[in-house]
DNA sequence: ACGCCTTTTCGATAGTTGTCGAACATCGCA
DNA sequence: TGCGATGTTCGACAACTATCGAAAAGGCGT
């Protein structure tokens, strides 16, 4: 019998009707965390560990427990991995177009910034 | 001549290309403010103190302030009154649908919350 | 069984934030 | 000139946040 599993506390995610603007609006203003958001746009999933952001990993972890307590990615374990993965169908059903928008903005915005 | 006209400190507002997309988001995450703005898109502009929100003059004006210097909103002088006016405009040019988005999913927010 | 790798949890810390009350500034008006 | 109305500024304060290092937990490979 496989001893993994289900062995941990399932990670908490919030159901979509659940998701609060206020709550992913936080998440989402926050470079570090943007990056994240930003990264897994453009992948269906990624370890934790494997994102291009500078921090030490306990702050890495913090990050990654506000976006998924705001309902902004999904985290599934594998192993001793935790792989997560953005929840485009769920938010785009709960707020349509705001995470679109919300990168096409962030484009800008480091455009901008180069300039 | 009239002594009123430009007396007291300019108030501060960031040029259309210097708004920063987190400083927006970090001023929309908060429902005091956010408030301010739903009310402010249904009118041109708005003094102050005529704001349906409950808390003390000078949380208030914190909450202007910050709306303010993250280039949501413009304020005006007059007299002893000062309006306050969405910069749609500008933020349309800065961020393309940012702001339509953000309103239509705060009234998604609010319609489950009473759901 | 042991060590390594990945990630979380804990404790601490410095900085930020929302809130208030009191005091101050400005203006219009009597 | 003084009063009242409108807002701001100034402390102060409690709550929250981002950050870190150290320690621990869980899984894999040798």
């Amino acid at each position: 019998m496989p001893r993994s599993t289900r062995r941990r506390p399932a990670l908490a995610h919030p159901a979509t009707e659940e998701i609060d603007l206020y709550d992913v609006l936080h998440a989402l203003a926050d470079p570090t965390r943007m990056t994240i958001v930003r990264v897994l746009r453009t992948e269906p999933e990624r370890a934790c560990g494997t994102f291009p952001v500078d921090v030490a990993p306990s702050t890495l972890s913090h990050h990654f427990k506000v976006l998924r307590e705001s309902g902004v990615i999904t985290q599934r374990e594998e192993a001793n991995r935790r792989f997560s993965a953005l929840r485009t169908v769920d938010l785009e059903r709960r707020f349509p177009g705001l995470l679109d928008t919300v990168l096409a903005a962030l484009a800008r915005n480091e455009a901008a910034d180069t300039a």
